[in-house]
DNA sequence: GACTGTAGGTTCGTTCATTGAACCTATCGG
DNA sequence: CCGATAGGTTCAATGAACGAACCTACAGTC
């Protein structure tokens, strides 16, 4: 990989870590697959990223078995990337990412985290404060904050205003 | 920032964070900071970073407020740099990092990090078992673990070797 | 007072990755 | 047959990272 050359040497995890998802644009992708992003073309308009640059990552994560590419339609050939067990295993990570992206950069709630069974906005471990355990991905519940524009420009965008759990697919329709 | 023309439009607290300290090296450099590196060289050993990645990263680290500059001696002049606030308030994320990849892919244990008040080992949320609550930072006791290799090139490595807790200066001498 | 060493940089040419536009392939619907 | 759609690849131009060399200021030592 990219990175590897100079982390390698570093007896760390965390520079393991970052050797695997510390490419630009990596840890976005992977935001994305947890939001529900499954196809190429819905990365591409959600992201503005590069296409060259979204097949290396999506084959660079595949590779590593963060992704998993899955035919979900026979013809003409169409594949999905979904997360794998390894890649649902980011999301503290994630959700520390976020949390400190909020409190020290943005202050804005721009989406809202809960707990689907209870309905109780999550703590920054992803823990549900009413049941007292830590929740797991796919009981998370995402939902529009108050500070998150109500008419975004991208079909993945608006699509992703309607509640939906983690991990389930969205639904973006050409409109 | 490098990242931030496209990462920019993005309404997502983690785009916002991954704009701060999602290139290359900068994760690094803050994760020597808990560990207690502080001075341009020691960075600069420990990581082996090239020069003037180093200098840049540490200029844009303390312009975000992550880092600050401090004078520890007059003559000749000598700056350390060391976590703000808002720097310390990412070690949930690099915590959640390491755990992620020594559980995904090293599988190795090369640290240790316990409640410095009764040794008792952090879980994956730097929370003591033990005592029942979240770690405050200073109060993380880091130890080399099992596969830690004992014998080190760089002599910042060797004084890590040391039990110490978080953010405590390392005593690099020559040796 | 001329050397040597150290801390903290800057400069510069080369290499490598990212970008954005254009192009390619296969298939479906009409 | 025509156009649209999904999922890519190719290519030239740009930007960032790399590593070596250089610079500055001071301290200690002979």
């Amino acid at each position: 990989m990219a990175l590897g050359k100079d982390y390698a040497t570093q007896e760390c995890s965390i520079a393991s870590a970052l050797e695997v998802i510390g490419e630009r644009w990596t840890l976005l992708v992977i935001r994305d697959a947890f939001y529900g992003v499954r196809r190429y073309n819905d990365f591409l308009v959600h992201l503005g990223i590069p296409r060259a640059v979204l097949a290396s990552r999506l084959q660079a994560l595949t590779a590593q078995g963060i992704l998993e590419k899955r035919r979900y339609q026979q013809s003409p050939p169409r594949d999905e990337y979904v997360l794998t067990d390894r890649g649902i295993a980011l999301w503290p990570t994630l959700r520390a990412l976020g949390v400190w992206g909020r409190e020290q950069l943005t202050h804005r709630k721009l989406r809202i985290f809960r707990h689907a069974d209870c309905g109780t906005e999550l703590g920054p471990f992803s823990e549900c404060p009413a049941c007292g355990t830590v929740v797991a991905v796919p009981d998370v519940e995402i939902v529009p904050g108050p500070d998150l524009n109500r008419d975004p420009a991208d079909p993945v965008s608006r699509a992703l205003l309607k509640p939906k759990r983690l991990l389930q697919p969205v639904e973006a329709d050409a409109a």
